[in-house]
DNA sequence: TTGTATGCGTTATCAC
DNA sequence: GTGATAACGCATACAA
């Protein structure tokens, strides 16, 4: 198509070129007058200006790209949404990338900057371990971390980050299961190797609650989920299926999200069992899904929307020169019946 | 970053600019030394040549946007996830870009596209009413309508489709409805004004099917679904609510979406009723939830992974010049006992 | 096979 | 207030 320019403005406007983009930019004082005449032009013409020269020009573009490892995860879904629409109301085109379990979303991010001039960067859903404060130094632009635990030995004012606390959260869910009663609790996760994710750290959760009320741990009772394709769903169906074989007598199960969780309930359905009368089930996360599923299932509920909101004014604090931030949001246990009470009067 | 560009490689590797970029680009002749010289270099220095100047140049990104309407949709999320792993491996970075209801897909494309000198793009989810020629052309770029049914008088060179047939599967779904021996059926949609979407193709199925088989419709059993928050589950609960309050003899519903169906059936359990025996509920698209509901619940199964393959593959294909397509995927109903045969023997 | 020079559409620094 | 003009980093026609 006949691409119209700045050039073909000025000229068709009876000004300069400089003129005209200071009216575009408001930037500069241009009188009333002259101002409405290109106005008019630009408007005429439907002219919009060349991103790609523009970037170029201010050696830096107005994108910012969100990477997440597993974008299909229900959980993320209303973070992007929220994220996008964030991003969107205050100009910044969202370039979202998803990038499979082998690879390093900060090396991507990286990559991704300095092709694309990135002016700020949220990385959602990724392992903190391969991180090195000499890659953050390399991607040189804000960068906020969003459920991803940086305990790490980076300099921290690098990064921004928002992430709740998994540890902590993980041991509140598998305390409130012991409080209900519960000693034979099964544990669903998927292991990922050697990397700190959300899932080592809530594992480690569960393991320190146990420990605090002298259960000790049974490795059959915990399933690493062998793999399957899907959603995840189809995981958990697998996984509690296993677990209840291997654990005729467990009462609970706590699954390391909501989508294992309704998996592993409809296993436990499927082989006959009623929730909560004979299997309690909790998941984490808090997706809307466990609320309208039959029974409803307690989760450890995550504040996605104030977390993805506070990432996005996070980023933007930064891109406007402000320091990085940490925050650390706290769950809450969505308690709708799906586990019950076992505990001797 | 102090960011190093084709000029430093060229003096670093002691060769011409144009050679840098023909090692780069792969374009023209190079001897193998010099190749490996500059090769070095640029992978010691870690140089990634900028997008900004190579698309200005270009006068064409190699950006392509996926304009999806109802992002959180979980039917879109696994095309998405699609569209994102096969365009990145073909090296091109997908602009993601959420619309919201009151927006013009088509209007948002245009702009992109001027904006970021797109090479390409795909529209998901939006309702094909106000498209018109004049924008198709104005556009200007290979642009395939994903999941929008194209009923207009555009002429259909100017883009590519794939779709399903909303209409007859929506009829196909009905009438299987009816075989069953159901005459008393609810009709679960979202009213979205006169627009042509896959709502209002998929209630004129149903209607032809009544029609067809001699049962009049009935206004009380259509519920064009009270607005509300949230992923849709929510639509479904109440407009399900609504609807057994008005109809206590309804024996079948069918959903216009599976997420209406998982709420519906959410209210119809929370209810007392049970899931087949006393209402029967069938959603639409064939999300994996729908399976591990309990109970699984029946759908109209969409092929969402071949139709977004389709897409892409479509896209890429006008990219390279060749013609626009039109492909009309068929679905299957997936039968898994929410459905209860309530025909006199 | 290789290097030089030009322009892609902007923004910003100057003069006026 | 306004208009030339020099970069921004790259691809390419053209000369060598």
């Amino acid at each position: 198509m006949a691409n119209i320019n700045i050039k073909d403005i000025a000229r068709l406007s009876g000004v300069g070129i400089a003129t005209v983009s200071r009216v575009i930019n408001q930037t500069g004082a241009v009188s009333e007058k002259t101002k409405k005449k290109v106005m008019d032009v630009i408007n005429e013409y439907n002219y919009i200006p060349n991103n790609n020269a523009r970037n170029l020009k201010l050696t830096q573009s107005e994108n910012i790209a969100l990477i997440v490892k597993y974008m299909s995860n229900p959980f993320f879904i209303k973070m992007i949404d929220v994220i996008e629409i964030e991003m969107a109301s205050r100009g910044f085109p969202l370039l979202i990338q998803n990038v499979d379990e082998s690879s390093d979303e900060l090396d991507i991010a990286i990559s991704e900057s300095m092709h694309s001039n990135l002016c700020g960067i949220i990385i959602m859903g990724g392992s903190y371990s391969s991180y090195t404060e000499a890659k953050f130094k390399q991607l040189g632009i804000p960068c906020v971390l969003l459920t991803v635990n940086s305990e790490g030995n980076v300099d921290p004012s690098l990064y921004s980050s928002v992430i709740i606390d998994d540890e902590k959260e993980a041991y509140k869910a598998t305390k409130y299961l012991i409080d209900m009663g519960h000693t034979n609790i099964g544990f669903l996760y998927k292991d990922v190797g050697n990397l700190v994710t959300p899932n080592i750290l809530r594992y480690q959760g569960y393991k320190r609650a146990l420990l605090e009320s002298g259960i000790p741990l049974d490795e059959n009772l915990v399933s690493n989920g062998t793999p399957a394709s899907g959603a995840g769903f189809r995981v958990g169906f697998l996984a509690m299926k296993q677990l209840m074989q291997k654990n005729p007598s467990m009462t609970a199960v706590f699954a390391f999200s909501d989508v294992l969780a309704i998996g592993a309930a409809k296993a436990a359905l499927a082989s006959g069992k009623r929730i909560p009368e004979d299997i309690s089930i909790i998941g984490f996360d808090g997706i809307e899904m466990t609320e309208f599923y039959n029974p409803s299932l307690d989760t450890v509920y995550q504040p996605a929307i104030e977390m993805a909101l506070s990432a996005v004014s996070m980023l933007h604090g930064m891109m406007n020169g402000e320091k990085s931030q940490h925050m650390v949001y706290d769950s809450v246990i969505m308690k709708r019946g799906s586990v019950k009470n076992i505990q001797k009067p």
